[in-house]
DNA sequence: TACCAGGAGAAAA
DNA sequence: TTTTCTCATGGT
């Protein structure tokens, strides 16, 4: 099966998907540094307390003290990693005038810049790029790492980059293909592949080399 | 009880 | 340069 025609696959399976979680921008940017190796559950338990102290702005998250931040981050875990890497993240969208200062940047130095930002990776930064601003960069996580070797398209052991640039050059660069796409890969991954037995419910179930050797 | 979840940075080899 | 370690809560 070709990259796109598991994406269809996908889409006939779980139907459209309606991502990110949130109700702005900065929620998303916000969500996309909690969510780092945490399930989305224990996320949304920690912006829910931000929204309970009335602090979801990158102005307030600057100036709370860190240990204040710190346990409203906690539900998340990695709370006090989190609280840096969020403050990290706010001053440096208030440095370039908030969410609607980055509209001018062209995607790859928007994406640079967000690679400097203390705790944003490369997964973090395109579903930055992607979910909250729109931008056509694909995110690879460790859902599409799992489900894509599974199907003997990729070894798994590929450097992050070398993904992006597979699956980016292998669809049109269109985002909210790319949002349905990387939504519909989450989906699976919940679904069926951490499903026991393994895969018993797999949509790929003929194809995929784990639901074979469980079978 | 053990394992995993919508990773990234620092330290060690 | 590559690999390993650390961060941590909550659900299954």
């Amino acid at each position: 099966m070709t990259i796109v025609q598991i994406y269809k696959k996908l889409l006939v399976t779980y139907g459209p998907q309606q991502w990110w979680p949130a109700n702005s921008k900065f929620e998303v940017m916000v969500g996309a540094v909690l969510t780092q190796n945490t399930a989305w559950i224990n996320v949304e338990h920690a912006i829910g307390n931000l929204k309970k102290a009335k602090v979801l702005s990158p102005e307030t998250i600057v100036a709370a003290p860190a240990a204040q931040l710190a346990a409203w981050l906690k539900p998340s875990g990695y709370f006090n990693v989190k609280a840096k890497r969020l403050k990290a993240l706010c001053q440096w969208l208030i440095q370039q005038g908030g969410v609607r200062g980055l509209s001018k940047m062209p995607t790859p130095a928007l994406r640079e810049a967000l690679l400097g930002v203390h705790g944003v990776g490369p997964e973090t930064a395109d579903a930055i790029l992607l979910y909250a601003l729109g931008r056509p960069s694909f995110v690879i996580d460790t859902y599409a790492r799992r489900i894509f070797q599974r199907l003997g398209l990729i070894k798994g052991t590929e450097d992050y980059e070398t993904l992006r640039r597979l699956f980016e050059s292998s669809l049109d660069s269109d985002a909210a293909l790319f949002n349905q796409y990387h939504a519909l890969i989450v989906v699976h991954g919940k679904e069926a592949c951490r499903k026991k037995p393994l895969c018993a419910n797999c949509c790929f179930a003929a194809r995929c080399s784990t639901a074979v050797k469980n079978s």
